[in-house]
DNA sequence: GTCTATAAGGAGATAGAC
DNA sequence: GTCTATCTCCTTATAGAC
C-alpha cells in the first residue's frame, strides 16, 4: 500500500478488493479497516456506512468504464481502412479491459446487480451499452462514408461487441483462458464480422 | 413452500434463493432455515455446512444447464430448412433460459464463480461451452448436407451463441429489459447471421 | 428427525479519550 | 483523524433432550 496515498483513497481501493472477490456481504468493514492500516472506527470518518462505500465504489464504476477518450486521433486516421481501425481498436479495447482496476469494477458489478438489498440498481447493461455506443458511431461514420456494405449502424455494433464483451467475460472468469486463446478468438471475430460487412 | 416436499429439497430451494440474490456470504443458515420450515439446528442433520449446500446447488446448476435433450426429432425435421430451425430453437432456448430455476442458477454461478474463498471452482464458461457445443453440431450437419455457406462449424457456434447469452445475461440483470424486446432482439440477431451464412 | 439451549466468535456501528 | 473499548446483534455450528 502506497504510503503517501490517502486514507480514504486506500479504504476504497481494500474495499473493491474485497468486495469484487468475497462479495458485500462476505467483505466485512473490520478487514477494509485492517487492510487500509486503520482501525474500523477509523473508517467511519470517511463514510457513514458500509453501503456508502459500496455505492461509491459503483459510482466509480460506471465513471471509469469505456468512454470515448480511447478513440484517439491517432487511431481515427485509420478509418477509411475499415479492417485495420477495427484491429487497432479492439487492441486498445482489450488493453483497457485487462487493467487490474477495469477488472475489480467489472467482478463488482456483475456480483452486485443481483444483490436484492441493495440500493445501488446498477446493471452490467450500462458497461455494455457505452461500448455498444462507441462502436455505433464508428460503424455509422464507416457507413456515411460508404466504407462498408448498407445497415443498421446500431446493430453492427451490437453483433461486433456482444462477443467481444463474452470473451471478456470468459477472461475473466476463468484463469485456464488465457491471453493467447483471447486474441485468437478476437481476431477470429474480427474475420468473421470482416466478411459480413466487407463491401 | 409445498408441504409434500422433502425437508431436503426444500432446504436446497431456499438456499438457492438467498445465495443467487444475497451471495454466499449474504444468506445465512438461519433464514434458509426459517423459509424451508426448519431449526437451522436440523438443517444440519441434512448438511455438514453451508458450504456443503453451496457445492450441491453448483453441482446442480451444472448438471441442469443446456442439454441435447432440446434437441427433440420433431426440431430436427426442420434441419433442411435452416432459417426455421434456427428460428424455433432459439425459442426453445429462450423459454428454457426464463424459467425460474435456470435464473437463478445462472445468477448463482455468476455470482459464485468470482469468491476467492470458494471450493467450487466454477466458471460461467461451463454454461456457455454446453451450449456452442450444441450449436456446434447443428452448423456441422448444415454444412455436411451443404445447406448453408462453407465454414468452421465452432466458430459458427460460438458467432451465433454469445450474442445470444449476452440477451440472456441482459434480460437476467435488468427488469427493464423485458421480453418483447428480448424477441426482438432475438430476431434481429438471427435475420443478421442468417444473411452471413446462407448461400 | 426436530427441537431448545448454548457456545464461541464476527458483524456493523458508536462513545469518548487523545 | 485515529485510537481503545464497548454495545448489540447476528453468525455458524454443536450438545443433548424428546
Amino acid at each position: 500500500m502506497a504510503k503517501g496515498q490517502k486514507t480514504r483513497d486506500r479504504i476504497k481501493e481494500e474495499a473493491l478488493n474485497l468486495f469484487s472477490t468475497l462479495g458485500f456481504a462476505g467483505g466485512s468493514v473490520r478487514d477494509i479497516g485492517k487492510e487500509a492500516g486503520v482501525r474500523e472506527s477509523a473508517l467511519y470518518n470517511y463514510f457513514s456506512s458500509k453501503e456508502a462505500i459500496m455505492s461509491e465504489l459503483i459510482q466509480d464504476a460506471k465513471d471509469n468504464s469505456v468512454g470515448l477518450e480511447l478513440l484517439t486521433d491517432e487511431l481515427l486516421e485509420y478509418l477509411s481502412k475499415p479492417k485495420i481501425f477495427i484491429e487497432k481498436f479492439v487492441d486498445v479495447l482489450f488493453v483497457h479491459w485487462n487493467k487490474d482496476e477495469q477488472k475489480k469494477y467489472l467482478r463488482l458489478i456483475l456480483i452486485e446487480q443481483f444483490r436484492s438489498d441493495s440500493s445501488a440498481g446498477v446493471s452490467v447493461n450500462i458497461l455494455i451499452e457505452e461500448t455498444i455506443k462507441i462502436w455505433g458511431i464508428i460503424f455509422s461514420q464507416m457507413l456515411n462514408y460508404k466504407f462498408i456494405k448498407r445497415g443498421d449502424s446500431r446493430i453492427l455494433a451490437e453483433e461486433f461487441v456482444y462477443p467481444l464483451f463474452m470473451m471478456r467475460l470468459q477472461y475473466l472468469s476463468n484463469n485456464k483462458v488465457d491471453w493467447k486463446i483471447l486474441k485468437q478468438k478476437s481476431e477470429s471475430h474480427i474475420n468473421y464480422f470482416w466478411n459480413s460487412i466487407k463491401k
